[in-house]
DNA sequence: ATCCAGGCTCCTG
DNA sequence: CAGGAGCATGGA
């Protein structure tokens, strides 16, 4: 299968965001060729992503044959994850008397905004990445994946897909202290989890309801705050005005670009991105990137 | 050692 | 309603 890339689309950039964890268990790269194994309609596909030549993307699957009817899930897939169908030129445009945009879009030409695909995939990893630092949170991300997610042994490699919300449901608190959750996290989980499960909450539904009502959708859920909520918004739902604002990640980027000589406050931060008021998530995407 | 991490809830005054 | 404690662990 090949998937046409819009202009423009730098495929390195993504390879380096996805690749900014050696315990991603999620998904790989392999000599610029992305692993992930992905479930659709209760089968599961290792896909593999590599760009032959400028302009498309090569998709193949390595485990089985595809389906004709199931090849547009994953060409949807790929477009989705990998934010192929979003204009980011209309972003360079909107920042483009912004000075501190310049010299991001100038290093960071093409990246787009790697989406998680999986709703509760994007809640955990919110609730887990609370208050605690990157390594951290991918050590528990890691050890979630590997005691509760299913996963597939191909070719001598496991491949593993994020856990069920049912899993987590019926995990045991206990093992979840022991996977480094803490009692707080673990409550936070099995309420979303929960939510999923009883249909309260759905990608659909939430993209149905548009920004501000599913942002206080999502709030409503214990453990889901403005920063939490707005996380899922940009990563998860596509939501242009995404904006974790509280992000102490976004507020390093903003001491970092700005050239602080301190760590704004949030005051200084609201004042720092008023003029924000279009594409926050992809500038809140950007900023991050300028950190690594 | 102390402080801060891709925060949130709950409790105070 | 603003402000602060507590949560839990790891890295700088």
């Amino acid at each position: 299968m090949t998937l046409p890339t819009p202009d423009p689309f730098d495929y390195a950039a993504c390879l380096a965001y996805l690749k900014r964890s050696d315990k991603e268990v999620l998904h790989q790269v392999v000599e610029e060729r992305i692993h992930k194994l992905i479930r659709i309609h209760g089968q599961d596909y290792l896909i593999q992503i590599h760009q032959e030549q400028a302009g498309e993307l090569e998709i193949v699957c390595l485990n089985s044959s595809v389906p004709q009817d199931i090849e547009h899930h994953i060409l949807s897939y790929v477009e989705e994850w990998l934010d192929l169908n979003t204009d980011i030129k209309a972003f360079y445009i909107s920042v483009a008397a912004e000075p501190v945009f310049q010299p991001l879009i100038e290093r960071l030409y093409g990246l787009r905004l790697i989406k998680v695909i999986d709703l509760f995939e994007a809640i955990s990893w919110a609730i887990i990445g609370q208050q605690i630092n990157l390594p951290f949170a991918y050590q528990i991300k890691q050890n979630l994946v590997l005691e509760y997610g299913e996963s597939k042994d191909i070719y001598g490699h496991r491949y593993h897909l994020f856990p069920h919300p049912q899993a987590i449901v019926d995990a045991s608190e206990d093992r979840m202290r022991e996977l480094k959750c803490s009692r707080q996290k673990i409550k936070y989980l099995k309420i979303a989890a929960k939510a999923i499960l009883e249909g309260e909450i759905s990608k659909q539904s939430l993209l149905a309801l548009g920004y501000e009502e599913a942002r206080k959708k999502l709030i409503s859920l214990k453990g889901i705050g403005n920063w939490s909520a707005n996380y899922v918004l940009m990563r998860c739902l596509g939501f242009s005005e995404g904006f974790p604002i509280e992000d102490a990640g976004l507020h390093q980027a903003l001491r970092l670009n700005f050239h602080l000589d301190h760590k704004p406050t949030i005051d200084e931060v609201r004042s720092l991105t008023a003029s924000w008021t279009q594409w926050q998530a992809y500038r809140t995407f950007y900023f991050w990137q300028s950190l690594s």
